[in-house]
DNA sequence: TGCGATTAAATCGTGCGCAATATATATTGC
DNA sequence: GCAATATATATTGCGCACGATTTAATCGCA
């Protein structure tokens, strides 16, 4: 007489759900990331796009989104926001006029020079080892595969 | 002659960035949550609000912001929101009338009997050995907490 | 060749997340 | 007592994030 009533339907705990835990240290890398990137005068996912950017250029919006998992309704707003700052372009390609073609301006690419400051700079806030970091990451992948693959399905 | 040009001005890969591995496990939670959750007619914060409120009922705006780690302007219409779908009663203090007193109705307490099935749910798509969610879970706090201390000196 | 299906991006509406500011209440110092 | 200060919440504005829809271009195929 133990099934029915108690033992499964105990709200679960905030601190105990593993969704809490990404939820809240995801808000807290976006404010960790504000001073440094506001030198840049760029967001926290602005950031992040740009840092897609840097290693491959030249791609359709659909890849970034495909890389970052945005889609255009994100990315559209975001990246007119970054060409007004003159730090990439938004062509049409000609062999095909559906695709729109992202294309860092020199600006864009030269401010990659900064990058590495401001990863140094949250690096020392994470407070955690290089291998901490390292399987902490890995984990995290895993994870959003998962995630992903579970909701595919779906 | 290493030091100034090369090396240190490498552009980081995003798939080796733990905050993108946060940020982009964060987004796949709140994926998979969204179907589990219109049964409930939660959005996914919203869902974390009331786990808060089921282990602690009756609390001011602001102790939901700090276990939550949230301002009022973002709890201040979540609040009012799930106020108007009747989980909860938002009224000001007697005692000091500057505070706002969060409780759950009937139907907001009786809406936790749900929340294992969701939490059920999510447990299969995180595909991930209760050891390894618990040291997951474990070191994010941590991590948190580091860029949360980080953040309070600068 | 023509025309429905598919694909790529843009648009629209809603709900966070948060900085900056405003408002109202409470406390403190004199 | 009452002005100065502190505290608690609300409001405003901006930028994501994304579902749903729309627009436009290309593809498939009879």
């Amino acid at each position: 007489m133990t099934e029915p009533s108690a033992g499964a339907c105990v709200p679960p705990e905030l601190d105990e759900l593993l969704c809490f835990a990404v939820y809240s240290a995801g808000l807290a890398f976006t404010r960790a990331y504000r001073a440094p990137l506001e030198a840049m005068g760029l967001t926290y996912p602005q950031y992040l796009v740009m840092v897609a950017l840097w290693s491959e250029d030249g791609v359709m919006v659909s890849r970034l989104g495909d890389r970052l998992s945005l889609d255009s309704g994100t990315l559209t707003p975001l990246l007119k926001r970054l060409e007004a700052m003159g730090l990439l372009e938004r062509r049409r390609a000609q062999e095909d006029e559906r695709r729109v073609i992202i294309s860092l301006t020199p600006e864009g690419r030269a401010l990659g020079d900064k990058a590495a400051d401001v990863t140094r700079c949250i690096g020392n806030a994470i407070g955690l080892s290089p291998g901490e970091i390292t399987d902490l990451t890995g984990t995290l992948q895993r994870l959003r595969s998962h995630l992903d693959a579970a909701g595919r399905k779906a």
